[in-house]
RNA sequence: CGGGGCGUGGCGCAGUCCGGUUAGCGCACCUGGUUUGGGACCAGGGGGUCGCAGGUUCGAAUCCUGCCGCCCCGACCA
Protein backbone atom coordinates (compact mmCIF):
# COMPACT_ATOMS: atom_id res chain seq x y z
CA UNK A 1 0.00 0.00 0.00
CA UNK A 2 1.38 3.45 -0.85
CA UNK A 3 2.26 6.09 1.15
CA UNK A 4 1.16 9.08 -0.43
CA UNK A 5 -2.15 10.57 -1.50
CA UNK A 6 -2.65 13.74 -3.72
CA UNK A 7 -4.33 15.74 -1.01
CA UNK A 8 -7.81 17.10 -1.91
CA UNK A 9 -7.01 21.02 -2.10
CA UNK A 10 -4.37 20.22 -5.03
CA UNK A 11 -6.48 17.46 -7.04
CA UNK A 12 -9.78 16.33 -6.08
CA UNK A 13 -10.11 14.21 -8.83
CA UNK A 14 -6.39 12.73 -8.47
CA UNK A 15 -7.41 12.31 -4.58
CA UNK A 16 -10.49 10.68 -5.43
CA UNK A 17 -8.28 8.08 -7.98
CA UNK A 18 -5.49 7.67 -4.80
CA UNK A 19 -8.20 6.68 -2.59
CA UNK A 20 -9.65 4.17 -4.69
CA UNK A 21 -6.82 2.25 -5.36
CA UNK A 22 -4.81 3.10 -2.64
CA UNK A 23 -7.38 1.72 -0.09
CA UNK A 24 -7.47 -1.44 -2.50
CA UNK A 25 -11.31 -0.83 -3.36
CA UNK A 26 -10.69 -1.04 -7.04
CA UNK A 27 -8.59 -0.90 -10.25
CA UNK A 28 -8.43 -0.25 -14.01
CA UNK A 29 -8.75 -3.63 -15.92
CA UNK A 30 -7.36 -4.38 -19.07
CA UNK A 31 -10.86 -3.56 -20.48
CA UNK A 32 -11.64 -0.04 -21.58
CA UNK A 33 -13.62 1.83 -19.03
CA UNK A 34 -14.26 -1.46 -16.61
CA UNK A 35 -13.44 -1.72 -13.53
CA UNK A 36 -11.91 -4.71 -11.38
CA UNK A 37 -13.22 -4.32 -8.05
CA UNK A 38 -10.96 -5.64 -5.59
CA UNK A 39 -12.10 -7.75 -1.99
CA UNK A 40 -12.07 -4.73 0.18
CA UNK A 41 -14.12 -2.33 -2.27
CA UNK A 42 -16.53 -5.36 -2.47
CA UNK A 43 -17.26 -5.80 0.57
CA UNK A 44 -18.34 -2.72 0.87
CA UNK A 45 -20.91 -3.20 -2.14
CA UNK A 46 -22.00 -6.15 -0.24
CA UNK A 47 -23.14 -4.54 2.76
CA UNK A 48 -24.19 -1.94 0.87
CA UNK A 49 -26.53 -4.61 -1.03
CA UNK A 50 -27.83 -6.48 2.04
CA UNK A 51 -29.08 -3.68 3.72
CA UNK A 52 -30.42 -2.76 0.44
CA UNK A 53 -32.37 -6.13 0.13
CA UNK A 54 -33.18 -6.32 3.41
CA UNK A 55 -35.18 -3.13 2.95
CA UNK A 56 -36.45 -4.13 -0.60
CA UNK A 57 -38.19 -7.50 0.61
CA UNK A 58 -39.58 -5.61 3.72
CA UNK A 59 -41.51 -3.60 1.24
CA UNK A 60 -42.90 -6.57 -0.59
CA UNK A 61 -40.53 -7.08 -2.84
CA UNK A 62 -38.57 -10.50 -4.70
CA UNK A 63 -34.99 -11.08 -6.29
CA UNK A 64 -35.85 -12.93 -9.92
CA UNK A 65 -32.90 -12.84 -12.49
CA UNK A 66 -33.70 -11.72 -16.33
CA UNK A 67 -31.34 -12.67 -19.24
CA UNK A 68 -27.79 -10.62 -20.07
CA UNK A 69 -28.99 -9.81 -23.47
CA UNK A 70 -31.96 -8.31 -25.45
CA UNK A 71 -33.05 -8.81 -28.56
CA UNK A 72 -32.37 -5.16 -30.35
CA UNK A 73 -36.08 -5.23 -31.62
CA UNK A 74 -37.49 -5.13 -27.91
CA UNK A 75 -35.05 -1.83 -27.37
CA UNK A 76 -36.53 0.15 -30.30
CA UNK A 77 -40.37 -0.94 -29.01
CA UNK A 78 -40.62 2.48 -26.76
CA UNK A 79 -39.19 5.22 -28.64
CA UNK A 80 -38.07 7.82 -26.19
CA UNK A 81 -36.41 4.59 -24.67
CA UNK A 82 -34.44 3.58 -27.13
CA UNK A 83 -33.46 7.09 -27.99
CA UNK A 84 -31.96 7.54 -24.46
CA UNK A 85 -29.87 4.25 -25.07
CA UNK A 86 -28.98 3.97 -28.52
CA UNK A 87 -26.11 5.59 -28.31
CA UNK A 88 -24.66 3.82 -25.33
CA UNK A 89 -24.50 0.09 -26.54
CA UNK A 90 -22.64 -2.87 -26.95
CA UNK A 91 -24.07 -5.22 -29.61
CA UNK A 92 -23.37 -9.24 -30.22
CA UNK A 93 -23.29 -9.73 -33.23
CA UNK A 94 -21.56 -13.51 -33.86
CA UNK A 95 -21.71 -16.34 -31.64
CA UNK A 96 -18.69 -18.12 -32.62
CA UNK A 97 -14.58 -17.38 -33.38
CA UNK A 98 -12.37 -19.59 -35.28
CA UNK A 99 -8.95 -19.45 -35.82
CA UNK A 100 -7.38 -17.00 -38.08
CA UNK A 101 -6.28 -18.07 -41.21
CA UNK A 102 -2.52 -16.29 -41.26
CA UNK A 103 -2.66 -18.49 -37.91
CA UNK A 104 -2.09 -15.44 -35.49
CA UNK A 105 -4.89 -16.11 -32.48
CA UNK A 106 -8.54 -16.16 -33.50
CA UNK A 107 -10.67 -13.96 -35.62
CA UNK A 108 -15.01 -13.80 -35.38
CA UNK A 109 -16.29 -16.28 -37.74
CA UNK A 110 -17.79 -14.60 -40.67
CA UNK A 111 -20.33 -17.38 -40.97
CA UNK A 112 -21.90 -17.25 -37.42
CA UNK A 113 -23.65 -13.80 -38.24
CA UNK A 114 -26.50 -14.01 -35.45
CA UNK A 115 -29.75 -13.51 -37.26
CA UNK A 116 -30.99 -10.67 -35.03
CA UNK A 117 -27.96 -9.02 -32.70
CA UNK A 118 -28.37 -9.04 -29.04
CA UNK A 119 -27.66 -6.02 -26.97
CA UNK A 120 -25.68 -6.26 -23.73
CA UNK A 121 -28.75 -4.84 -21.86
CA UNK A 122 -28.06 -1.33 -20.35
CA UNK A 123 -30.96 -1.53 -18.01
CA UNK A 124 -33.35 -4.06 -18.20
CA UNK A 125 -37.08 -2.45 -18.95
CA UNK A 126 -37.91 -4.06 -22.38
CA UNK A 127 -36.62 -7.83 -21.93
CA UNK A 128 -38.63 -7.92 -18.34
CA UNK A 129 -41.57 -6.26 -19.96
CA UNK A 130 -41.73 -8.75 -22.44
CA UNK A 131 -41.78 -11.46 -19.78
CA UNK A 132 -44.15 -9.29 -17.90
CA UNK A 133 -47.01 -9.60 -21.01
CA UNK A 134 -46.60 -13.30 -20.00
CA UNK A 135 -47.12 -12.43 -16.27
CA UNK A 136 -50.22 -10.65 -15.88
CA UNK A 137 -53.26 -11.29 -16.95
CA UNK A 138 -55.90 -10.28 -14.25
CA UNK A 139 -55.70 -7.64 -11.44
CA UNK A 140 -54.94 -11.37 -8.93
CA UNK A 141 -51.31 -10.66 -10.80
CA UNK A 142 -51.08 -7.12 -9.73
CA UNK A 143 -49.02 -5.18 -7.96
CA UNK A 144 -46.01 -7.38 -9.24
CA UNK A 145 -42.73 -6.34 -7.58
CA UNK A 146 -39.62 -7.15 -8.35
CA UNK A 147 -36.31 -6.44 -8.22
CA UNK A 148 -33.01 -8.15 -9.66
CA UNK A 149 -29.49 -7.50 -8.63
CA UNK A 150 -27.40 -7.28 -11.60
CA UNK A 151 -24.55 -5.94 -14.51
CA UNK A 152 -25.07 -3.44 -16.79
CA UNK A 153 -23.26 -1.72 -19.67
CA UNK A 154 -23.27 1.60 -20.95
CA UNK A 155 -20.55 2.23 -23.28
CA UNK A 156 -19.46 5.91 -21.58
CA UNK A 157 -17.22 8.23 -23.56
CA UNK A 158 -15.08 8.98 -20.13
CA UNK A 159 -15.39 6.69 -17.85
CA UNK A 160 -14.25 7.11 -13.88
CA UNK A 161 -14.05 4.32 -11.07
CA UNK A 162 -17.31 3.53 -9.29
CA UNK A 163 -18.92 6.94 -10.48
CA UNK A 164 -19.28 5.66 -14.22
CA UNK A 165 -17.74 2.40 -15.56
CA UNK A 166 -18.88 0.57 -18.94
CA UNK A 167 -19.89 -1.79 -16.92
CA UNK A 168 -21.60 -1.58 -13.29
CA UNK A 169 -23.05 -3.65 -10.64
CA UNK A 170 -26.95 -2.32 -9.43
CA UNK A 171 -30.26 -3.88 -8.46
CA UNK A 172 -33.41 -2.51 -10.76
CA UNK A 173 -36.69 -2.70 -9.41
CA UNK A 174 -39.13 -3.34 -11.78
CA UNK A 175 -42.51 -2.94 -10.48
CA UNK A 176 -46.19 -3.46 -12.17
CA UNK A 177 -50.01 -2.01 -10.77
CA UNK A 178 -53.29 -1.74 -11.56
CA UNK A 179 -53.28 1.89 -11.13
CA UNK A 180 -51.79 5.18 -12.08
CA UNK A 181 -51.90 6.28 -8.36
CA UNK A 182 -50.53 2.56 -6.89
CA UNK A 183 -47.30 3.03 -9.48
CA UNK A 184 -47.01 6.56 -8.62
CA UNK A 185 -47.08 5.67 -4.29
CA UNK A 186 -44.63 2.62 -5.06
CA UNK A 187 -41.76 5.10 -6.94
CA UNK A 188 -42.44 7.42 -3.87
CA UNK A 189 -42.00 4.63 -1.30
CA UNK A 190 -38.37 4.00 -3.16
CA UNK A 191 -37.33 6.94 -3.50
CA UNK A 192 -37.73 7.24 0.49
CA UNK A 193 -36.53 3.93 0.95
CA UNK A 194 -33.38 5.16 -1.13
CA UNK A 195 -33.08 8.49 0.85
CA UNK A 196 -33.26 6.20 4.21
CA UNK A 197 -30.47 4.00 3.36
CA UNK A 198 -27.99 6.81 2.02
CA UNK A 199 -28.43 8.77 5.50
CA UNK A 200 -28.85 5.91 7.54
CA UNK A 201 -26.15 3.73 6.40
CA UNK A 202 -23.95 5.89 4.30
CA UNK A 203 -24.53 8.63 6.66
CA UNK A 204 -24.86 10.58 3.63
CA UNK A 205 -27.50 13.05 3.31
CA UNK A 206 -29.34 13.30 0.01
CA UNK A 207 -32.40 15.63 -1.60
CA UNK A 208 -35.02 14.06 -2.51
CA UNK A 209 -37.24 16.05 -5.33
CA UNK A 210 -38.07 15.17 -8.74
CA UNK A 211 -36.03 15.80 -11.89
CA UNK A 212 -36.97 18.63 -14.78
CA UNK A 213 -38.01 16.89 -18.16
CA UNK A 214 -34.68 17.40 -19.56
CA UNK A 215 -32.79 15.22 -16.69
CA UNK A 216 -35.79 12.64 -17.04
CA UNK A 217 -34.92 8.70 -17.66
CA UNK A 218 -35.84 8.05 -21.21
CA UNK A 219 -39.22 6.56 -21.05
CA UNK A 220 -40.36 7.72 -17.69
CA UNK A 221 -43.79 10.23 -17.02
CA UNK A 222 -41.69 11.03 -13.63
CA UNK A 223 -37.85 10.66 -12.54
CA UNK A 224 -37.71 11.12 -8.68
CA UNK A 225 -34.55 11.61 -7.32
CA UNK A 226 -31.65 11.18 -4.43
CA UNK A 227 -29.07 14.08 -4.57
CA UNK A 228 -25.98 14.28 -2.76
CA UNK A 229 -23.27 16.89 -2.55
CA UNK A 230 -19.85 15.88 -2.80
CA UNK A 231 -17.13 17.63 -0.61
CA UNK A 232 -15.46 19.62 -4.05
CA UNK A 233 -19.35 20.89 -4.77
CA UNK A 234 -20.48 18.60 -6.80
CA UNK A 235 -23.33 17.25 -6.72
CA UNK A 236 -23.76 12.96 -7.36
CA UNK A 237 -27.23 11.49 -8.50
CA UNK A 238 -27.22 8.89 -6.11
CA UNK A 239 -30.40 6.93 -7.02
CA UNK A 240 -33.13 7.28 -8.88
CA UNK A 241 -36.94 5.90 -8.99
CA UNK A 242 -39.15 6.50 -12.14
CA UNK A 243 -42.96 6.31 -12.59
CA UNK A 244 -42.98 4.81 -15.88
CA UNK A 245 -46.84 5.58 -16.73
CA UNK A 246 -48.05 3.26 -19.71
CA UNK A 247 -45.34 3.58 -21.86
CA UNK A 248 -43.87 0.20 -21.53
CA UNK A 249 -47.22 -1.87 -20.73
CA UNK A 250 -48.37 -0.61 -24.47
CA UNK A 251 -44.94 -0.68 -26.27
CA UNK A 252 -45.08 -4.33 -24.92
CA UNK A 253 -49.07 -5.14 -24.99
CA UNK A 254 -49.48 -6.05 -21.21
CA UNK A 255 -52.93 -5.42 -20.19
CA UNK A 256 -54.95 -7.21 -17.56
CA UNK A 257 -58.44 -7.67 -16.60
CA UNK A 258 -59.67 -5.58 -14.01
CA UNK A 259 -62.70 -6.41 -11.64
CA UNK A 260 -65.34 -5.07 -13.74
CA UNK A 261 -63.57 -7.86 -16.78
CA UNK A 262 -62.55 -4.89 -18.73
CA UNK A 263 -59.21 -5.18 -20.33
CA UNK A 264 -56.00 -2.12 -19.21
CA UNK A 265 -52.89 -1.31 -19.74
CA UNK A 266 -50.88 -1.71 -16.21
CA UNK A 267 -49.18 1.05 -14.94
CA UNK A 268 -44.79 0.65 -14.06
CA UNK A 269 -42.34 1.90 -11.84
CA UNK A 270 -38.56 1.12 -12.15
CA UNK A 271 -36.20 1.78 -9.75
CA UNK A 272 -32.35 1.73 -9.32
CA UNK A 273 -29.10 2.17 -7.64
CA UNK A 274 -25.09 0.93 -8.26
CA UNK A 275 -21.83 0.57 -7.69
CA UNK A 276 -21.59 4.37 -7.83
CA UNK A 277 -22.64 4.59 -4.64
CA UNK A 278 -19.53 3.95 -3.28
CA UNK A 279 -18.20 6.44 -5.11
CA UNK A 280 -20.61 8.51 -3.66
CA UNK A 281 -19.42 7.02 -0.13
CA UNK A 282 -16.06 8.18 -0.68
CA UNK A 283 -16.51 11.62 -1.77
CA UNK A 284 -18.69 12.42 1.17
CA UNK A 285 -16.85 11.36 3.80
CA UNK A 286 -12.79 10.55 2.93
CA UNK A 287 -10.10 12.61 4.10
CA UNK A 288 -6.11 13.42 2.69
CA UNK A 289 -5.17 10.33 5.34
CA UNK A 290 -7.29 8.02 3.25
CA UNK A 291 -10.63 6.01 2.99
CA UNK A 292 -13.63 7.66 6.12
CA UNK A 293 -15.75 4.64 6.09
CA UNK A 294 -19.46 4.73 8.07
CA UNK A 295 -19.65 1.91 10.91
CA UNK A 296 -22.60 0.56 9.46
CA UNK A 297 -20.98 -0.05 6.15
CA UNK A 298 -17.47 -0.90 7.32
CA UNK A 299 -16.23 -4.44 6.29
CA UNK A 300 -13.91 -3.76 9.12
CA UNK A 301 -15.33 -2.09 12.04
CA UNK A 302 -12.73 -1.87 14.77
CA UNK A 303 -9.40 -3.46 14.34
CA UNK A 304 -6.83 -4.76 17.28
CA UNK A 305 -3.52 -3.56 16.75
CA UNK A 306 -0.59 -4.57 19.46
CA UNK A 307 1.89 -2.53 20.43
CA UNK A 308 4.34 -3.12 19.62
CA UNK A 309 3.88 -7.26 18.82
CA UNK A 310 1.52 -10.00 19.73
CA UNK A 311 2.27 -11.80 22.89
CA UNK A 312 0.86 -13.36 25.45
CA UNK A 313 -0.62 -10.67 27.37
CA UNK A 314 -1.94 -9.07 24.25
CA UNK A 315 -3.28 -11.74 22.82
CA UNK A 316 -5.65 -12.46 26.28
CA UNK A 317 -6.53 -8.99 26.22
CA UNK A 318 -7.28 -8.68 22.01
CA UNK A 319 -9.23 -11.81 21.80
CA UNK A 320 -11.23 -11.36 25.11
CA UNK A 321 -12.42 -8.14 23.32
CA UNK A 322 -12.75 -9.40 19.86
CA UNK A 323 -15.28 -12.19 21.86
CA UNK A 324 -17.42 -9.50 23.49
CA UNK A 325 -17.53 -7.27 20.59
CA UNK A 326 -18.50 -10.48 17.89
CA UNK A 327 -20.89 -10.82 20.40
CA UNK A 328 -22.33 -7.52 19.80
CA UNK A 329 -22.46 -8.33 16.24
CA UNK A 330 -19.41 -5.68 15.29
CA UNK A 331 -16.95 -7.20 12.92
CA UNK A 332 -13.05 -7.02 13.75
CA UNK A 333 -10.08 -7.74 12.99
CA UNK A 334 -6.97 -8.69 14.99
CA UNK A 335 -3.48 -7.83 13.31
CA UNK A 336 -0.83 -10.34 14.11
CA UNK A 337 1.07 -9.61 11.82
CA UNK A 338 4.89 -9.50 13.16
CA UNK A 339 6.96 -7.99 10.48
CA UNK A 340 4.83 -4.58 10.26
CA UNK A 341 5.43 -2.43 12.87
CA UNK A 342 2.66 -0.28 14.69
CA UNK A 343 3.17 3.15 12.80
CA UNK A 344 2.80 1.01 9.35
CA UNK A 345 -0.50 -0.61 10.80
CA UNK A 346 -1.56 2.83 11.66
CA UNK A 347 -1.55 4.46 8.69
CA UNK A 348 -2.73 1.55 6.80
CA UNK A 349 -6.19 1.36 8.64
CA UNK A 350 -6.50 5.04 8.50
CA UNK A 351 -5.76 4.19 4.43
CA UNK A 352 -8.89 1.99 4.32
CA UNK A 353 -10.97 3.81 6.53
CA UNK A 354 -11.53 1.26 9.74
CA UNK A 355 -13.37 3.99 12.04
CA UNK A 356 -12.08 2.37 15.20
CA UNK A 357 -8.69 1.25 16.33
CA UNK A 358 -7.42 -0.26 19.56
CA UNK A 359 -3.88 -0.36 20.10
CA UNK A 360 -3.20 -2.58 23.09
CA UNK A 361 0.72 -2.09 24.55
CA UNK A 362 2.15 -3.34 27.95
CA UNK A 363 2.58 0.52 29.27
CA UNK A 364 -1.08 0.40 28.92
CA UNK A 365 -2.19 -3.06 29.96
CA UNK A 366 -0.15 -2.37 33.59
CA UNK A 367 -2.54 1.13 33.59
CA UNK A 368 -5.58 -1.14 32.80
CA UNK A 369 -6.31 0.87 29.48
CA UNK A 370 -6.16 0.33 26.10
CA UNK A 371 -5.48 3.21 23.12
CA UNK A 372 -8.59 3.87 21.30
CA UNK A 373 -8.38 5.90 18.46
CA UNK A 374 -11.41 7.01 15.76
CA UNK A 375 -11.63 7.73 12.16
CA UNK A 376 -13.27 10.52 11.55
CA UNK A 377 -11.92 12.69 13.98
CA UNK A 378 -7.87 11.04 14.34
CA UNK A 379 -8.94 11.66 18.22
CA UNK A 380 -6.93 9.16 20.46
CA UNK A 381 -8.05 8.54 24.40
CA UNK A 382 -7.28 5.75 26.54
CA UNK A 383 -10.12 3.90 27.87
CA UNK A 384 -10.55 1.47 30.81
CA UNK A 385 -10.64 -2.03 29.80
CA UNK A 386 -13.71 -2.51 32.41
CA UNK A 387 -16.81 -1.84 30.03
CA UNK A 388 -13.95 -1.26 26.81
CA UNK A 389 -16.46 -3.08 24.64
CA UNK A 390 -19.90 -1.31 25.36
CA UNK A 391 -17.50 2.14 25.15
CA UNK A 392 -16.46 0.79 21.43
CA UNK A 393 -20.04 -0.31 20.58
CA UNK A 394 -20.96 3.67 21.52
CA UNK A 395 -18.16 4.94 20.02
CA UNK A 396 -19.48 3.46 17.12
CA UNK A 397 -22.65 4.79 16.84
CA UNK A 398 -20.92 8.44 17.62
CA UNK A 399 -18.97 7.96 14.49
CA UNK A 400 -22.12 7.30 11.91
CA UNK A 401 -23.48 9.90 14.34
CA UNK A 402 -20.85 12.50 13.43
CA UNK A 403 -20.40 11.71 9.95
CA UNK A 404 -23.82 12.10 9.34
CA UNK A 405 -24.15 15.57 11.24
CA UNK A 406 -20.66 16.63 9.59
CA UNK A 407 -21.88 15.95 5.69
CA UNK A 408 -25.17 17.82 6.79
CA UNK A 409 -23.23 20.62 8.50
CA UNK A 410 -20.78 21.01 4.99
CA UNK A 411 -24.04 20.60 2.53
CA UNK A 412 -25.90 23.34 4.78
CA UNK A 413 -22.75 25.71 4.14
CA UNK A 414 -23.00 24.88 0.47
CA UNK A 415 -26.59 25.41 -0.44
CA UNK A 416 -26.98 29.38 -1.53
CA UNK A 417 -30.17 30.94 -2.14
CA UNK A 418 -29.49 33.52 -5.07
CA UNK A 419 -32.20 35.72 -6.69
CA UNK A 420 -30.02 37.30 -9.95
CA UNK A 421 -27.91 35.75 -12.51
CA UNK A 422 -24.74 37.31 -11.86
CA UNK A 423 -24.75 35.83 -8.56
CA UNK A 424 -25.54 32.61 -9.73
CA UNK A 425 -22.60 32.61 -11.78
CA UNK A 426 -20.65 33.82 -8.96
CA UNK A 427 -21.92 31.45 -6.41
CA UNK A 428 -21.01 28.59 -8.75
CA UNK A 429 -17.72 29.75 -9.88
CA UNK A 430 -16.89 30.63 -6.45
CA UNK A 431 -18.34 28.59 -3.70
CA UNK A 432 -19.59 25.34 -5.60
CA UNK A 433 -22.37 23.42 -4.15
CA UNK A 434 -26.20 23.72 -4.70
CA UNK A 435 -27.87 26.40 -5.53
CA UNK A 436 -31.68 27.14 -4.68
CA UNK A 437 -33.27 29.52 -7.05
CA UNK A 438 -36.64 30.39 -8.65
CA UNK A 439 -37.02 28.68 -12.06
CA UNK A 440 -39.67 29.73 -14.68
CA UNK A 441 -40.10 26.16 -15.71
CA UNK A 442 -38.87 25.74 -19.19
CA UNK A 443 -36.51 23.18 -20.56
CA UNK A 444 -35.23 26.35 -22.76
CA UNK A 445 -34.28 28.36 -19.61
CA UNK A 446 -32.67 25.46 -17.90
CA UNK A 447 -30.47 24.72 -21.33
CA UNK A 448 -29.25 27.91 -21.54
CA UNK A 449 -28.18 27.97 -18.25
CA UNK A 450 -26.88 24.72 -18.66
CA UNK A 451 -24.75 26.08 -21.99
CA UNK A 452 -23.31 29.76 -20.12
CA UNK A 453 -23.17 27.98 -16.62
CA UNK A 454 -22.76 23.87 -17.34
CA UNK A 455 -24.88 24.19 -13.96
CA UNK A 456 -27.83 21.19 -14.21
CA UNK A 457 -30.85 21.16 -12.57
CA UNK A 458 -30.14 18.46 -9.95
CA UNK A 459 -34.29 18.43 -8.77
CA UNK A 460 -37.52 20.30 -7.97
CA UNK A 461 -37.31 19.24 -4.53
CA UNK A 462 -40.30 17.44 -2.57
CA UNK A 463 -40.20 19.71 0.05
CA UNK A 464 -39.52 22.94 -1.87
CA UNK A 465 -41.74 25.95 -0.32
CA UNK A 466 -44.46 27.76 -2.53
CA UNK A 467 -43.27 31.09 -3.04
CA UNK A 468 -43.45 33.65 -5.21
CA UNK A 469 -40.59 34.24 -6.88
CA UNK A 470 -39.00 35.63 -9.87
CA UNK A 471 -36.64 33.08 -12.54
CA UNK A 472 -33.23 33.75 -11.89
CA UNK A 473 -32.60 33.67 -15.60
CA UNK A 474 -35.65 34.64 -17.36
CA UNK A 475 -37.38 36.71 -14.80
CA UNK A 476 -40.41 34.69 -15.57
CA UNK A 477 -42.95 34.19 -12.37
CA UNK A 478 -42.11 31.10 -10.52
CA UNK A 479 -44.01 29.22 -7.63
CA UNK A 480 -40.65 27.47 -6.02
CA UNK A 481 -37.12 27.03 -5.99
CA UNK A 482 -35.11 24.70 -7.46
CA UNK A 483 -32.30 23.22 -7.18
CA UNK A 484 -28.65 23.58 -9.27
CA UNK A 485 -25.22 22.77 -9.14
CA UNK A 486 -22.27 21.33 -11.25
CA UNK A 487 -23.00 18.02 -11.66
CA UNK A 488 -21.02 14.22 -11.53
C1' C B 1 -14.89 12.60 -30.77
C1' G B 2 -11.20 16.77 -29.63
C1' G B 3 -6.80 18.05 -26.34
C1' G B 4 -2.81 16.06 -23.30
C1' G B 5 -0.02 11.96 -21.28
C1' C B 6 1.75 7.10 -20.79
C1' G B 7 3.22 1.90 -22.18
C1' U B 8 10.50 -0.75 -19.27
C1' G B 9 10.16 -7.09 -13.09
C1' G B 10 3.90 -7.10 -8.89
C1' C B 11 3.59 -1.38 -8.18
C1' G B 12 5.89 3.53 -9.05
C1' C B 13 9.63 5.41 -12.11
C1' A B 14 14.81 6.61 -14.57
C1' G B 15 17.20 5.59 -19.04
C1' U B 16 14.97 7.29 -25.16
C1' C B 17 16.67 13.73 -27.21
C1' C B 18 22.50 12.11 -28.71
C1' G B 19 22.04 3.73 -30.57
C1' G B 20 27.34 0.70 -27.81
C1' U B 21 29.55 -4.38 -22.79
C1' U B 22 25.62 -7.60 -18.25
C1' A B 23 18.79 -2.43 -18.74
C1' G B 24 19.05 0.61 -13.53
C1' C B 25 16.53 2.82 -8.96
C1' G B 26 12.64 2.98 -4.97
C1' C B 27 8.64 0.14 -2.90
C1' A B 28 6.92 -4.83 -2.55
C1' C B 29 8.70 -10.12 -2.33
C1' C B 30 12.27 -14.33 -0.27
C1' U B 31 16.51 -15.62 3.55
C1' G B 32 19.18 -14.28 7.95
C1' G B 33 20.07 -10.84 11.82
C1' U B 34 19.23 -6.44 14.82
C1' U B 35 14.81 -3.73 15.95
C1' U B 36 9.64 -2.50 17.48
C1' G B 37 4.37 3.15 21.50
C1' G B 38 3.09 6.77 14.27
C1' G B 39 4.95 4.19 7.73
C1' A B 40 12.55 0.38 11.02
C1' C B 41 17.64 -0.92 9.63
C1' C B 42 21.72 -4.01 7.78
C1' A B 43 23.37 -7.97 4.69
C1' G B 44 22.28 -11.40 0.97
C1' G B 45 18.75 -13.07 -2.92
C1' G B 46 14.87 -13.99 -6.83
C1' G B 47 12.13 -11.81 -10.59
C1' G B 48 12.47 -8.26 -17.42
C1' U B 49 10.67 -11.35 -24.90
C1' C B 50 11.65 -2.70 -22.55
C1' G B 51 3.07 -2.67 -25.59
C1' C B 52 2.92 -5.24 -30.75
C1' A B 53 4.67 -5.70 -35.91
C1' G B 54 7.89 -4.31 -39.59
C1' G B 55 12.34 -1.49 -41.01
C1' U B 56 17.48 1.00 -40.62
C1' U B 57 22.21 -0.75 -38.39
C1' C B 58 27.92 -4.66 -37.07
C1' G B 59 24.67 -3.46 -32.87
C1' A B 60 17.92 -0.87 -31.06
C1' A B 61 14.38 0.20 -24.75
C1' U B 62 16.80 4.28 -27.64
C1' C B 63 16.26 5.98 -34.69
C1' C B 64 12.09 5.34 -38.77
C1' U B 65 7.05 3.47 -40.31
C1' G B 66 2.52 1.36 -38.96
C1' C B 67 -0.64 -0.60 -35.44
C1' C B 68 -2.68 -1.59 -30.40
C1' G B 69 -3.89 -0.41 -25.53
C1' C B 70 -4.69 2.42 -21.20
C1' C B 71 -5.04 6.91 -18.28
C1' C B 72 -6.15 12.19 -17.52
C1' C B 73 -8.92 16.86 -19.11
C1' G B 74 -13.46 18.34 -22.01
C1' A B 75 -18.32 17.54 -24.80
C1' C B 76 -22.45 13.04 -23.79
C1' C B 77 -24.43 10.26 -19.60
C1' A B 78 -26.19 6.94 -13.73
Amino acid sequence: MAKEITPREEDYSKWYIDIVKKAGLADNSAVRGCMVIKPYGFAIWENMQRELDRMFKETGHQNAYFPLFIPKSFLSKEAEHVEGFAKECAVVTHHRLMNDPDGKGVVVDPSAKLEEELIVRPTSETIIWNTYKDWIKSYRDLPLLINQWANVVRWEMRTRLFLRTAEFLWQEGHTAHATRQEAIEEAQQMQRVYATFAEEFMAMPVIQGAKSANERFAGAEDTLTIEALMQDGKALQAGTSHFLGQNFAKAFDVKFSNQNNKEEYVWATSWGVSTRLVGGLIMTHSDDDGLVLPPRLAPIQVVIVPIPKPNGEINEVAESLMDELKAKGISVKYDQDKKKRPGFKFAEYEMMGVPVRVGIGKRDLENGVVEVARRDTKEKSQVALEGLADNIQQLLEDIQNNLLSRAKAYRAEHTTEVNTFDEFKDVLANKGGFISAHWDGTSETEQKIKELTKATIRCIPNDAVEEAGKCVFSGNPSTKRVLFAMAY
